[in-house]
DNA sequence: ACATTTAACTAACACTTGTTAGTTTGGTGA
DNA sequence: TCACCAAACTAACAAGTGTTAGTTAAATGT
């Protein structure tokens, strides 16, 4: 249980800050003012702006390709895999809101990580849409056009970030059942 | 018809810059660039950067909140209201897809009409939400959570920006009557 | 008691930001 | 031909940007 490092907090205060104007919008000072300290004084402790963003953005991409792969080896229907990922996406976004917030919209001024970050999501874009399609041949899935089915679940579970916070009696688990039923149910046979 | 004034190519020009960096961080030097001329030449068309966001914006604002006072008003069922919906949104995301995507990651960034956004925002989201609870009390859809379906529906259909421009043979009647079958067959009882 | 570490500070830098003022250019209608 | 006007230009500004250098003060480990 290591306590927090003076860098996580750095860290944290700016996925706050960011979330709520955008990493192109928060300067080093407005961080400092949040921290309480002066500006000079952040980089003690982290190298610069940019490498904050990557810190947030890289550490929760990497915990989507994880889990991905997780769920991609396990031996369970299509719609059990479609349901961990909902579930997936509901524990990440609850762990990690500010986060979330910074990965779904700042992402594009990443600059040397910039290429390693698309490379994570077009391989997780590609796993997920390879779920919906071995369940429409398996007749588990409505016959429906797979890639809409996909860009309606991931654009909801990726707007989980501006939902969750507003729900302060959030269970994980009845949000993700519920989520599963409304995304999923709908196209079952 | 008239054709189209300068003033309005630097709006346009200026949203497809926001699309791919957002508002904060495009300059007025990168948008001027863009057009072809100096950043001081702006300024014989434009008042300010902020009023080019506003103009943006609130524009398609007006536009969601004028289309949802005619479905309100129709006399169809709740499940063909949702229809309509997502159709309107289809229609506005398809005409203005750069435009869209200042709207839902830059409106943070309207100074002097960010109260007006927001109150825009809002009733439009309870006229929204109104439609599924009546939906839900006549049975036309399923007893579940009316907010996380609305949720899911303006989760996908916000995100409708980023996908539309992918699909260059794109088939504004087709598209919406697919989102359609997928977000609301799905709650159907 | 002393060396080390942690974390703050002041001062300054080179550059970028949105914007204004005043001027020039090329075309259009009288 | 001449006045007009839209639309560009150059030059400059004050404020704000991320960041570096060098210093100080308090706590910690030996």
């Amino acid at each position: 249980m290591k306590s927090e490092t003076r860098k996580d907090e750095i860290i944290n205060t700016a996925a706050k800050l960011f979330k709520d104007k955008g990493y192109s919008a928060v300067t080093m000072r407005d961080l400092a003012t949040a921290m309480g300290i002066k500006a000079a004084s952040l980089y003690n402790h982290i190298n610069s702006k940019q490498d904050i963003l990557k810190e947030i953005i890289i550490d929760i991409a990497e915990a989507f390709t994880n889990g991905m792969s997780i769920i991609i080896a396990s031996e369970v229907s299509n719609i059990s895999k479609l349901k961990q990922v909902v579930a997936l996406h509901v524990n990440i976004t609850a762990s990690n809101t500010n986060g979330m917030a910074s990965l779904n919209n700042d992402w594009m001024h990443l600059e040397d990580q910039l290429d390693y970050y698309l490379k994570l999501r077009n391989e997780y874009e590609n796993n997920f849409l390879k779920i919906i399609e071995e369940g429409i041949s398996t007749a588990e899935i409505k016959q429906t056009n797979a890639e809409v089915i996909m860009f309606s679940m991931l654009s909801t579970l990726r707007s989980l970030y501006l939902w969750i916070p507003k729900k302060e009696d959030l269970n994980a688990d009845d949000l993700a059942n519920n989520l599963s039923e409304v995304l999923i149910e709908g196209i079952n046979v």
